[in-house]
DNA sequence: TTGAAAGCGCTAACAT
DNA sequence: ATGTTAGCGCTTTCAA
């Protein structure tokens, strides 16, 4: 990468004044017409970039406010991501310039790749969210230097802020089986992540010592988006007989499921109750209402935050752990008012 | 904020012994047990953070590549942003490193309050989506000295990346007259946005040339979320009779209106035709699914990510446009098969 | 086991 | 109108 020292080589002029012209102060400072031309014609020719790192150490004297990075897979579970940047800018709008964010996208189960997270180049700290079970082995048995925060991610070496999936789990079984059901499914989204497994297992041991009946072919997996759970319902249509209630483990493939129920005019709760899980925002908008259990993901995300800048701070040592309440929202699709039934 | 220098004064020791300490490579370099705690100590005291820009200089030598900063708005119009990504990441991955990401969040209008803009301390180049109108002029006024794009504004002063917002608003018009409609109304969010702007210039001017009735009782806002489009529905209804087809100009609006009419009972495509605005994954699987206009926004996040790298390689000089093409989706809502009818 | 010092690329103060 | 130079904070080589 061509340097200053290169561009003021190539036009026969000094530093200082490459840089002047460079940064638009040619005029300003009263640079020749003449040379301002050679020295944009040399960081042309040399392709020139100003080195960011380099310009920052020299101009930032006192503010130097601390990195944070935001880890995220760039997947289909971006569209969760919005939630999590709302929650942070909620929560510290206004309060001035404590930290830098930087959402740094990555490939779900390379986070061994991002050795920014090894050299410590990039950011002071990290929120690590949608780690797979790959990336938390890679984290576990590898020494990170820079402070973390794992989002939704249980660990004992490594910071967390979470809420308790497995009970989340049990939750749903508990209000199954008081309805009255006999029969239930699950709709799993397939992506290798312990807050699904263990939603999964918390719901599976409750309805089991409730014999409440999950049978192997009432439970399915499909993408994590509205298309993965339009296909899961289909799936369990073509298997035969509905169960009288579905857990959909993620909201955005519950809206697809209500649409293949729909479609294949089966009524939603009155053949079928349906529960997501998330609260996200357009839930409350699908017809029927979606009952779901809402992830305070807003306030789990200032949370991060929170605790990683206390962490890169060394206010506290790791680990930490911050533990949040997941809830029932009731609505229409199960337990709640429903005009027409 | 302390430094390396600080910690090895006040530990009594140098420098590099510090610097060795710190970086968790004390064993590795046998650095006395007794040493290693009073660095340790030191920079606890001082809390210590590393400067990542001083690190960063130092240690990467030749792949300094590009930093690109998405600049987006934390309003509500966030959950726009996991499309874009979606749209780099798509066409971008496994390219290896060409670029670095950033997602950097400003405040609607305060875009002259980040002055990472002028001082080019932050990011090589930048992508500026959601720009309001004061944004748009106070770039417009002043010397940006950071190569940028702007999604979805015109400009004559840099380069953009968009489609012809006054023609979807055409379009539609022109689907709405076709189909035989006499009243319309529309639904706008309100955030102060040229695009939002000409889409409804474009769908007015061309409603107007067709005797296409839009009465300003039947042009309502609200904010830009599902729960505004609910609200713009409910006060259409309580200002009286609705037109028989309505431009929502944003889907995430369109399917909060098409709850609203449901509740309602007013029948959707049957009573009141609609579209929406963006073809959101999502409108695939509203009931009834939304006809909308698709807005190429992979596509188009790709192109500004490709524009700003020939900015800042000086492959190209600003200001340069790539105009895309919005194009109908037809599904139930409006013009679509409706099997009810 | 530790210290000294060079130098990454840049800007700006100072010198001509 | 342009050149010279110090130094931002850090890592690492070399010396002791």
């Amino acid at each position: 990468m061509a340097s200053i020292k290169e561009i003021a080589k190539l036009a026969g002029i000094s530093m200082g004044t490459a840089s002047f012209v460079l940064n638009g102060k040619g005029d300003q400072m009263r640079i020749s017409k003449a040379t301002q031309e050679k020295v944009l014609a040399a960081a042309k020719e040399l392709g020139y970039r100003p080195n960011i790192s380099a310009r920052r150490l020299r101009s930032e004297g006192e503010k130097v406010v601390p990195v944070i990075a935001i880890l995220w897979t760039l997947d289909t579970r971006v569209s969760l991501i919005s939630r999590f940047l709302e929650g942070i800018q909620g929560t510290f709008a206004g309060q001035g310039d404590g930290f830098e964010l930087m959402v740094q996208p990555y490939e779900n189960s390379k986070l061994d790749k991002l050795n920014s997270l090894i050299t410590g180049t990039r950011f002071n700290g990290a929120i690590v969210a949608n780690a797979s079970d790959e990336d938390i082995a890679y984290l576990e048995n590898n020494e990170i230097n820079v402070p973390i925060v794992l989002y939704q991610r249980k660990s004992d070496k490594y910071s967390t802020v979470s809420v308790d999936s497995y009970q989340s789990g049990v939750m749903v079984a508990d209000l199954f089986a008081n309805r009255g059901h006999k029969t239930s499914g699950i709709i799993l989204p397939n992506v290798s992540s312990q807050a699904v497994r263990l939603r999964k297992e918390g719901f599976m041991d409750r309805a089991h010592s409730y014999g409440l009946q999950v049978p192997s072919n009432h439970i399915v997996s499909g993408s994590f988006s509205e298309e993965g759970g339009y296909q899961c319902v289909k799936e369990l249509i073509s298997k035969g007989e509905l169960p009288s209630s579905l857990f959909t483990l993620s909201d955005q493939m519950a809206v697809g499921a209500l649409t293949a129920l729909y479609e294949e005019g089966i009524r939603v709760p009155q053949d079928v109750e349906i529960m997501g899980h998330d609260n996200n925002e357009n839930t409350k908008f699908t017809i029927p209402s979606l009952s779901t259990i809402h992830l305070p993901v807003e306030e789990m995300a200032a949370a991060c935050v929170n605790m990683l800048m206390d962490l890169i701070e060394q206010k506290v040592k790791a680990p930490v752990s911050k533990l949040f309440n997941s809830s029932f929202v009731i609505r229409q699709s199960c337990g709640g008012v429903c005009e027409d039934n």
